[in-house]
RNA sequence: GGCGGAGUAGCUCAGUUGGUUAGAGCAGCGGAAUCAUAAUCCGCGUGUCGGGGGUUCAAGUCCCUCCUCCGCUACCA
């Protein structure tokens, strides 16, 4: 059994999180978690909420709070949302934790030593009546190129010419409308990552069988203009984590803290601290250090597009930087967007469906099916509610769901609730069990390549055979004339269900839940799919469940459809 | 502008290194069955594979070019 370490791109405080941002990274990693360790792997799945930046402190005064009360209220909102989403974190993590600050500082100390650090005083936008320093984003005012006059300070939405907010005709605080702005000199500390470009670009390609969206995103950068430039890991805030050397002062550096973009990736390493300080494990450097136990880990990330530069070239820069044994990524899977309904999910603009407005309508199953069966792998993909209720209905309610009712009703009606006895396995039901080990070597090999799309569509397959099966070998029409051939069909069809809940179970939690207390089974994953077929004995006591997936109606989704088409308040 | 991704059936999408009549699911049409959540199963696909040009015995796949959509472009995170 090998050791698998699993994170998920952290979601960042600001606000509750939309279905693109849950299939993006976090149900995927889930998924895999899940199998993981249903195949007994030993797995260590973390994620954490990333809540340092300008955003938050922003979010935090608009709702009138101080903005480490803001984080811990925004935590629980998505620690708990995680939770209704089924998401197996073996710890649910802060960035703003104690361990990551310690350990931000640590690795800033090291990469100082190892001389990759540098000042350098830059030119930043002031705002006296925000107080603050702003983000380019953050300051708009008319386009000098279109004349459009809500042109960011970074780029201009009309007309799209990369700008600079000097450039800016009338420029403003698009916090407090304050034109009150002054460029000001301040003093930021640089990760010298060009001069790691050659160790990441080396380390990149020993990386084998990284998907083409990782690997072109990562060249590009290393390779584009002048190389990979060096990157400021500074910023002129209060809330995040005080630049410091270790637990040593840095000075020049008062009153700054580290960049979001420094201190959030390493919060996968203090989330594992986080996770033994919590009672939950034990020894996390078995985990993260090469030298203490490490070295056997698979480390797999999962993230959505935006975030690869980050993952591939900046978190290993600080990795690589530091000189110390710390555990490298061995595989980053990473997702284009979902779309919705024609455009994009957004955050800023409340468009689309949010993952607490999704589990007030349905139970998570159906969301995980869907949004997992049709995650963006390739390309794109795009959520549209009519074929969300046909998709969801047919496979879950009408394929498995019923498949469960039918044959458990059957039962019940002609030999009680347990499992019959009498007659003999035939060539129906070696048919069966070799359609069925096809299928499962197949979702075996697309879930161990999380190629999650495959999976599904293998899954799903495997629930039709129990249809297909039902169909041909008709235990209704044998009852009449060979109540023995009867007994061994439905005795067959009934070992079906703690199969599809096992294997179902990374997909849809709840109902594979639901389907092994139904037949008092335990999970226990197929050697061989034939085996399974005989692991009920006769005599074996079940009850027919309730209704396992309701179908959505036509009314329902047509409320949905009205209520989500606009944007929220 | 640069880089990357995408454009395949009414819809959502697969199509490995170019190789037999381009596939799946859904929707639609026809049939079978009547155990079941009106649920299932079987059968039915002539689609300029975005346009054009080229390489090749052979192109959805490789090359060139054009069009459309999306993302990133280093201070949003």
């Amino acid at each position: 059994m090998a050791r698998h370490l699993i994170t998920s791109a952290i979601p960042y405080i600001n606000g509750v999180k939309h279905l693109g941002n849950l299939i993006g990274s976090q149900l995927p990693a889930d998924l895999y978690a899940r199998y993981l360790r249903a195949r007994g792997h030993e797995v260590l799945f973390l994620c954490a909420t990333d809540e340092h930046g300008t955003p938050a402190e922003i979010a935090a005064a608009k709702a009138g709070k101080p903005v480490a009360e803001y984080c811990a209220e925004m935590w629980q909102v998505q620690s708990d949302l995680a939770a209704g989403f089924r998401l197996s974190f073996d710890h649910f993590g802060r960035s703003s934790s104690p361990q990551n600050h310690a350990l931000t500082q640590h690795f800033a100390k090291v990469l100082d030593d190892a001389g990759l650090i540098r000042e350098a005083t830059e030119k930043q936008m002031y705002s006296h009546a925000d107080g603050r320093f702003l983000p380019d984003r953050y300051i708009e005012g008319t386009c000098p190129n279109c004349g459009f006059e809500e042109a960011r300070g970074d780029q201009c939405d009309n007309c799209g010419k990369l700008l600079d907010p000097v450039d800016l005709i009338d420029p403003h605080s698009t916090i407090s409308q304050s034109t009150d702005l002054e460029m000001r000199d301040t003093k930021h500390l640089h990760l010298r990552q060009s001069a790691m470009k050659d160790r990441l670009e080396a380390w990149i390609d020993t990386r084998e069988g990284w998907p083409i969206l990782t690997t072109s995103i990562a060249k590009k950068w290393l390779n584009d203009g002048d190389g990979l430039q060096d990157r400021g890991i500074t910023r002129d805030l209060d809330w995040g984590v005080p630049v410091k050397k270790g637990d040593a002062p840095w000075p020049g550096m008062e009153g700054k803290v580290f960049y979001v973009w420094f201190d959030a990736p390493i919060e996968y390493i203090a989330c594992a601290q986080e996770w033994v300080d919590a009672g939950k494990g034990e020894n996390w450097e078995r985990w993260w250090r090469t030298d203490k136990g490490a070295d056997d880990v698979t480390y797999t990330q999962f993230m959505g597009k935006d975030n690869v530069p980050f993952h591939t070239l900046s978190f290993p820069a600080t990795i690589l930087g530091s000189g110390e044994p710390w555990k490298l990524v061995d595989y980053i899977k990473s997702f284009n967007y979902l779309n919705y309904d024609g455009g994009q999910f957004s955050t800023s603009r409340g468009r689309g469906v949010f993952m607490d407005q999704a589990l007030e309508i349905l139970p998570s199953d159906y969301w995980r099916w869907w949004l997992l069966s049709h995650v963006p792998e390739s390309s794109d993909s795009e959520f549209v509610w009519e074929t969300f209720q046909q998709d969801v209905n047919k496979d879950l309610a009408d394929v498995l769901g019923n498949f469960v009712s039918r044959i458990t009703k059957f039962c019940r009606s002609k030999f009680g609730e347990a499992v019959p006895e009498g007659g003999a396995a035939g060539p129906e039901e070696a048919a069966l069990a070799d359609a069925l080990q096809t299928r499962l070597e197949a979702y075996e090999t697309a879930m161990d390549r999380i190629e999650i799309r495959r999976a599904a569509g293998e899954l799903r397959a495997m629930w039709t055979l129990g249809n297909e099966y039902l169909q041909a070998a008709a235990p209704w029409a044998a009852f009449k004339t060979d109540p023995d051939r009867a007994a061994a069909i439905t005795r067959t069809a009934l070992n079906l269900i703690p199969l599809y809940a096992t294997l179902s179970a990374p997909f849809l939690p709840d109902a594979a839940a639901a389907l092994h207390r139904a037949m008092a089974t335990q999970p226990q994953w197929p050697e061989q799919a034939g085996t399974s077929l005989t692991s009920l004995s006769a005599g074996h006591c079940f009850s027919v469940p309730d209704v396992l997936f309701r179908k959505i109606a036509d009314e329902d989704r047509v409320e949905w459809e009205t209520r989500f088409a606009g944007t929220r308040e």
